[in-house]
DNA sequence: GTAGCAACCGGACCGACGGTCCGCTTATCC
DNA sequence: GGATAAGCGGACCGTCGGTCCGGTTGCTAC
């Protein structure tokens, strides 16, 4: 059982945490600004979270743990997959690209259902991780960056997904 | 006019870090442990290159630099591109690596030639940087780790641009 | 209510790293 | 061989991720 004053600090870390990182961007907040923001020592983030690391995912389950499994299982054609995908990537950019920089990519939980789901939609492994290569936040913050719209990006996106499907 | 001694330790130099970087990846090497396994002195390191990215910078231009545009310049078909830079990223992983963790992804030099050329080869830049996505030395790597074997992922990638191309 | 305990807190502390600075050295030119 | 400027190197700095431990506080059993 957590003690109320653990819980108010690990709501209070999280909000911070993502607030922090949505405004600044990952790079430029260390564990003592959100230990700060948060009205809490440095010692406690690291208690709850193990590591930067730990606290980076920890808000992004928070904020978008659900929808990708959510997409996994609702969507029913590759395209739709990918403009869902999008979509959440796009609101979340910060977030998302926070934890690309921070965690080893891996194919555990979420993940691995992901690109199951995808393969299955697109006929083959290496497809489906094609498509997630180009769904990352910081390649979309790149082309964004690039002067592309997030409705080309979108509709390039989606056309993509579907010329894989198509081809199996 | 640089000084013999100038240009003895910045081959030195060069070379220390193409052999660290190679064998440990960017991660795990500071500057000081190319300054120490160079024989030089850590200000001498940034004296020459500005920063660790400055570092990185010039090792991979120095050992990569051309073959983006003779590449570039050279195949006809986006399958061929895409199969030469395969071959030199593979060629390359860690050094490839370390340039994408180091450097802001940017579009100068020889990378805005070769997005021009290949988004000529496959009809629209969006897929240009879908296929540079997929060449990245990170998705390589992460690929690889997956259990896919090079070859597969050469015939992946060749496909994909082929498929690409096809779609004009 | 209160006593005792374990969980929890926070900030001082540590080691590593990127980057700067400046007094000394040395290649180069006449 | 002497003057000069380019070059050198390592001590030093600020920051950051991560650890540690003495003090505090919420919980529970009586």
């Amino acid at each position: 059982m957590e003690r109320a004053d653990a819980a108010r600090n690990r709501a209070a870390i999280l909000a911070a945490a993502t607030r922090l990182i949505s405004e600044r961007g990952i790079e430029t907040v260390s564990v003592e600004d959100v230990a700060t923001a948060a009205g809490v020592g440095k010692g406690t983030v690291f208690r709850r979270f193990g590591d930067k690391a730990g606290l980076v995912r920890a808000v992004v389950d928070e904020t978008a743990a659900s929808w990708i499994q959510v997409a996994s299982l609702e969507c029913r054609t590759a395209g739709e997959f990918a403009g869902t995908l999008f979509d959440h990537v796009l609101a979340s950019l910060p977030l998302v690209i926070a934890v690309e920089r921070t965690t080893v990519r891996s194919c555990e939980g979420n993940f691995r259902i992901t690109v199951e789901r995808l393969a299955e939609l697109v006929g083959s492994t290496f497809r489906a991780h094609t498509l997630l290569a180009v769904l990352r936040g910081e390649h979309i913050e790149f082309l964004l960056a690039q002067g592309m719209t997030a409705d080309e990006i979108r509709a390039g996106v989606i056309s993509l997904a579907d010329t894989l499907a198509a081809e199996v």
